[in-house]
DNA sequence: AATGAATGAGACTTCATTCAT
DNA sequence: TATGAATGAAGTCTCATTCAT
């Protein structure tokens, strides 16, 4: 039925929320159930383990980041412009779900599984910068998507742990990236 | 005694091993006791809990990275040269732990302490790589120092999860990551 | 439900048992576990910890204790009939639970809210007999009631120890005491 | 060595503090040690274990309460004078020590010597106070003992607990108790 | 005689998972 | 289908006691 998807959906939802912030570990599958509004024994009607509803979450998570990655850069025209969408999506993402810390493609240890998962996520993600990158008569296309979103990446503490951060900030962080990836370090400086 | 400093480093070193091979949830207090070679009730003669003992073997961790870090780069001379060495150094510490990939800089939520800890230590880390930069009379130093250890970072899981990856492999990463970040995405291609 | 209402009751009895009988401190959860017929979680769904099911016990056994104390003395006349049905009830306790000897109105140290629980069944019990002194006319009805009950209490470790005393002992007792309490010392003696 | 013994004495004179604050489950062999400025393994050069450590504390107390009762009622010449001199040696010594409820003539369950050693205590003391009751030609002089000397212990905890009780109220309490023990209930209303 | 580092049994408590209703 | 009471394995931490120095 549609209501076993909605149900499903609500599950990860909560899952999404409790254990983006709680972490793995942390993160209790009662909280999980009182936030879905169902009960324990339910969980499990829709998912075998507490690690296999970790994946779903971030399964769904990895699809939808994608999804719209891939849209927005393809709206564009421009190496600039796509790259700049790529970094402003990313950067978003993180702004947007600053409460659930915890949500960034991590994968707790011991977890192979997810492991896998996590690495075929960044093989697609990088694949798709990749692309935009090689079109551009660049070699080592991957090596250079990984050090661009790596870059984007290491933003995620400021901010997430910044309160004050805004979506401007954001905005300039993007452009910035894009600028210091383009041009080199010099870029804002006198020659 | 000279005997207590020994038990503790003993200590310390078995749990880098645990902690960072599983992670901190997965890490078990008496598994760290049987690598040491002590018993469980030595731990806590060393250290008053799981948690302060982990925060411990972090912050050794932090010390000595920045120690070499900022030894190595004192010796070199030109500004390509000492990001180099940064570069290395970041790269190599990954290399040569990859066993123990779970001690790579990241704290589990709910535990401030640690949180605060490891915040300091990217502070100082960006701290030293930035006056290397602010040398060049580049603007916004902070940012680009992030910048330029996020694209180290970035490499983290490729040297951890590949098992045929060489120390001259992290040598050519080094060097690729230093001419991106100087010269830009088109430092390979001809114009 | 009330199948939630007998399992709670029926932790309780378990635990009034084990802490009757071996008191707090060597009283294991365990035991309780085992002798009311659960498993050891299921005693964490009722109570919240091991002290909190001890307050619990205690609670029980004060709130019960109170209730036939009152009950009694409203069925009694004369001044002398409420003092020997105090005295009867008092003792009879202590012959009825000899076997836990440790429910007697003991706290451990360093268990505030028990401390404070204590105090005010003792509050209350002493209330219950000031007012029949005070009906008497008798002046310091309080200091009164603490030297009757007092009395009482004296005995138990006698009633607890031997073995060989019989209910009729009890009576001879009450009645000892009360006599002793309204006559004096030389109540038996030929003047 | 007299060096031995007054060690023996300051271990004893730590351990009934810290037992006597803390009870005995509570109270830990390192506090006992630091208090009395040894370490740990000399604590058990002396005694041989936690619980004969106790046993030693609680029977040098006994002796003591017992030496000093009996001292001050020879030194008493009427009944009366006696009986109150017990009275003000009894609630003194939970004034006193105070500091100390724990120390207060209880044994931990589950250990029978200590039990024993209590009993005879008790034996002792109501055989002291039983002399001075039949010289009065008062029958039952065991059971009244009991019963006058459970009055006092009836007011232990007020005087634990009532920090701003003073030497001149442990007094009126003594002279009470002998009063109500002597005369009966009545002996302050007008016939 | 004195120390204090080391031990390890054992306690409380948590929580993912199951299953009768 | 949904519930939530029950389970029990497993983990952290404590502390009396031992023993090499």
């Amino acid at each position: 039925m549609t209501n076993r998807k909605q149900q499903r959906e609500k599950i990860l939802d909560a899952a999404f929320e409790v254990f983006g912030s709680k972490g793995y570990y942390e993160a209790k599958m009662i909280d999980i159930a009182k936030l879905a509004g169902v009960s324990k024994g339910t969980l499990y009607l829709y998912f075998s383990s507490k690690e296999s509803l970790y994946i779903a979450v971030n399964n769904r998570s990895f699809d939808e980041f994608l999804y719209h990655a891939k849209r927005r850069t393809d709206e564009c025209q421009t190496f600039h412009e796509k790259l700049y969408s790529i970094a402003k999506h990313h950067l978003l993402f993180f702004y947007e779900t600053k409460k659930y810390p915890d949500s960034f493609w991590q994968a707790p240890h011991q977890m192979p599984e997810m492991m896998g998962r996590l690495h075929q996520f960044f093989e697609d993600y990088h694949g798709l910068v990749a692309k935009l990158i090689e079109e551009q008569k660049i070699k080592n296309a991957f090596l250079h998507s990984k050090a661009f979103c790596s870059m984007l990446n290491g933003y995620k503490m400021d901010i997430v742990s910044d309160d004050d951060i805004t979506e401007e900030d954001i905005m300039n962080y993007a452009e910035f990236i894009v600028n210091l990836y383009i041009e080199g370090c010099y870029f804002e400086t006198q020659k």
